[in-house]
DNA sequence: CGCCCAGTTGAGGACACTCAATAGCGGTGG
DNA sequence: CCACCGCTATTGAGTGTCCTCAACTGGGCG
């Protein structure tokens, strides 16, 4: 499936200056006046729910920051299997390789209706050059991505499934910080955690049984927090 | 064990011109007349296999270059169980996360015998005015290191454990593109793939009885990298 | 010589995987 | 409006892999 929901609206650049994620998106340290020296189109993409935004191995040079909606990156096995490495919400960056020539690391697969801001590669180097305090910005991102990736390694491939389901619905239900977490397809929370589907239903019928997990509407459950993290490190 | 056997020896900056990993290295791109912008002494370490250069959560201004040796990073689980999320070879630097302002995110403990260059952070921030290259040099660093992270993650934590034995044995060996490859302690491999050392030892048993390694010397194997391929690919 | 540590091997059991059948939900077309 | 289809989630039974606990081996070193 490809992007083929991928809608592209030209934008003045000035529009940045509004965004609404602009304190937390790339270009947060930005003057006024550095908003000029954007000559190239910023562009406007809308993503639907299990559409790609780009492949493993293409070679872009679009970056993209996350306005809305959640984004999943995919690295595959040599057997076919795949594993999703990330998740991206609200103000993370996609593409960054793109800015030190590499291609696409990953497939970048809309796991909810996403909108996103294209941004051409030269424009970063332009903006660069009168600001270098937008690497500083960069180097930042990167070291968040690479904290992220550790982290991810050991939550989620040591213990026991039901350790490792706890501690990706505490993840997933802390960026909002409410008690309610979207739940995603019994596969992708499986490519996530290293499990098959069929475990992973398992270990969540069994969480609402217990009544660590309550159904709230449609795709929102809530939970217990405080169980989920007793259950996380381990101790039940 | 802490870093009780680092040397520290100061250095002239001149000799990072002539350093054995400047082409490899941090430096690599600079010109002969920024290292006279270096005020700043850049120190020579030797760290003895087991010590540990820097502890999770420490707040240091140094960063390091690998010049010689191999450094495992760990990260540690609410159970205290510890995972290793990388290995740093020559060439690596480690502790780049002290320059966004971070603290180390990692114990950094060598597993063999290693020589470094310690570098002040200011040193790094002072060349960066001068040599804006040097900023594009430490993007694509993280960027390695994301990609390594994503594909460690891929590799070692799907499959079999004699699919992840196979493929970690295959990126031990990559390195120096023969034959031979140091065997770690059976435990610090466990903790790369996240597998018991009981596992671990069994598995290699059963490699080294089926021919696919051979013992060459004290620490080190032979070993049949097209076998090796076929069984982390998961065809036999 | 005997201790200590790392690696190896064994037995038993728990856990997650595989294969397979069933249930629930939404959409489509008669 | 309802029957049918396809998809996902759930559940079940059986198996295999890996973990746990424990004993044994062998080399290095005091």
């Amino acid at each position: 499936m490809r992007a083929v929901a991928v809608l592209e609206i030209g934008l003045e650049a000035a529009k940045c200056r509004h965004c609404a994620v602009r304190d937390s998106a790339l270009f947060a340290g930005l003057h006024e006046a550095d908003f000029r020296h954007i000559h190239r189109p910023i562009q406007d993409v809308a993503l639907t729910a299990q559409h790609t935004l780009y492949r493993l191995g293409e070679r872009g040079e679009m970056l993209f920051t996350l306005r809305s909606g959640i984004i999943k990156l995919l690295q595959y096995l040599p057997d076919g299997n795949q594993r999703i490495v990330r998740l991206l919400k609200r103000g993370d960056i996609l593409g960054m390789e793109i800015l030190v020539g590499q291609p696409y690391q990953h497939d970048a697969i809309a796991l909810s209706d996403c909108g996103l801001c294209a941004i051409p590669a030269p424009v970063i180097e332009q903006l660069g050059e009168r600001q270098p305090r937008l690497y500083r910005d960069l180097m930042a991102r990167w070291q968040q991505k690479l904290a992220e990736a550790d982290t991810w390694l050991t939550e989620f491939t040591t213990g026991t499934a039901r350790e490792r389901i706890a501690r990706l619905l505490l993840r997933l239900t802390c960026p909002d910080s409410d008690q309610a977490l979207p739940l995603f397809g019994r596969e992708d929370l499986g490519a996530m955690i290293g499990l098959t589907t069929e475990t992973v239903s398992r270990t969540i019928a069994e969480l609402r049984r217990q009544g660590v997990l309550r159904d709230c509407s449609a795709n929102t459950q809530g939970c217990d927090q405080a169980m989920l993290r007793r259950i996380a490190d381990g101790e039940e």
